[in-house]
DNA sequence: GTGGTCTAGACCACA
DNA sequence: GTGGTCTAGACCACA
């Protein structure tokens, strides 16, 4: 698993981004559960941040229960279970999101069908 | 045209939400080319908010070109073809996010659409 | 409704002794849903402790619901249902700790009873 | 005398929680006066942790008199009166903390015994 | 070596 | 004026 740098957007606390950034590792499957996530110290320096952002970041994971801080030994990433949950959950969002705002234009299923083949493989 | 409160939620900006509060009402044909808004102080007391915010929400609309504030008239609904561009600008971009999200998860053009068609209904 | 400076037991983080102080408050009555509560900066300064120390006191007493941070405006004690919620799981928790703490000594009903009696008025 | 593993909280120390284990054992009578622990390595391949993990454990119990550290004997479960006065020395504590829970929700004796009454026997 | 807490203080968005 | 974010850096408990 390789970390690297992103490219922070200043519109959004770089937190989130980084903990977007990690939570987006999970679902594609470059983080594993049990994985052991590099120290609070390293990830500051590879993301080139003060380490009480990447504190900051490692609470916000853990309240979605996508990784487990345990003091003296580092963080883990959590059981499969609460990645699913998590993953699940977010894929119910963004398809309800979607819906709504379509609806909100007036766009019937059929309308919504066509721009996403449109774009699809673009 | 009837503005009526919307409930705020507390994890966005206020006049962000009213922006899109009142633009949607012109997606949605509710407001059309031409209509006068309420005055600032009148939409201040429709919404309950500081005039402040409202100035901030007509700025905001107004830096899309969906509103043309006229000194001493008020503010109107833009031309037609302005509120068109805000549309297809929308849409486009909204077909962009959840195509990305969608792969971010590794979901297939058809695991998509199978949860958009479960969903599109409820 | 007065806040007055705590003593610090200098074995638990101070943040959640001052969250503790004041959920206390609420659970005592002395401060009641919608009350204003000072702002970060006055807390910090009635409590003489760094302004970030009373973010996470906020953050922490808002993960159970006990106050909403209003950006811009401040913090409030939340509606009278989130209060009881929360004093009804503690009062729940305190007392299954209790219980078990009994049994583990091979205490019986009546033995814990009458060790309370014996010191509740004292 | 049968050590096990038990379920570690990530809250709260390790050493605390092992501690509080083997003092259970005691107060409950699986452990008693003159019963020789199992050595620090053994402990720790046990409760697989680290040895120095059971160092401490030993120093906490034994700053109780729970335990006598005998050099090149071993760990020895101390006389009976020590037992008894961390048991009392307990008890009392455990009481006396629960009645100022309840009387810090405005609770009154009969409410707490109410309580207890619900919950003993579940 | 690991995470947790805390201070001091800057800068920002929002109402 | 209000809360939110972030840096720089100290000190601590724990494994």
């Amino acid at each position: 698993m390789v970390m690297y740098m992103i490219e922070f957007n200043k519109n959004r606390p770089i937190y989130l981004q980084i903990s977007e950034d990690i939570a987006n590792k999970m679902l594609k499957g470059n983080l594993v559960p049990g994985d052991k996530l590099p120290s609070i110290r390293e990830l500051a320096s590879i993301y080139t941040v003060n380490p009480n952002t990447i504190q900051k970041v490692m609470h916000h994971l853990s309240s979605f229960n996508l990784v487990e801080v345990v003091r003296g030994i580092g963080t883990i990433v959590s059981k499969s279970i609460y990645i699913e949950m998590y993953k699940n959950k977010l894929i119910e969002k963004d398809v309800s999101e979607f819906i709504k705002k379509m609806k909100n234009q007036n766009y019937t299923y059929e309308d919504a069908i066509t721009r996403i083949k449109e774009k699809w493989d673009k």
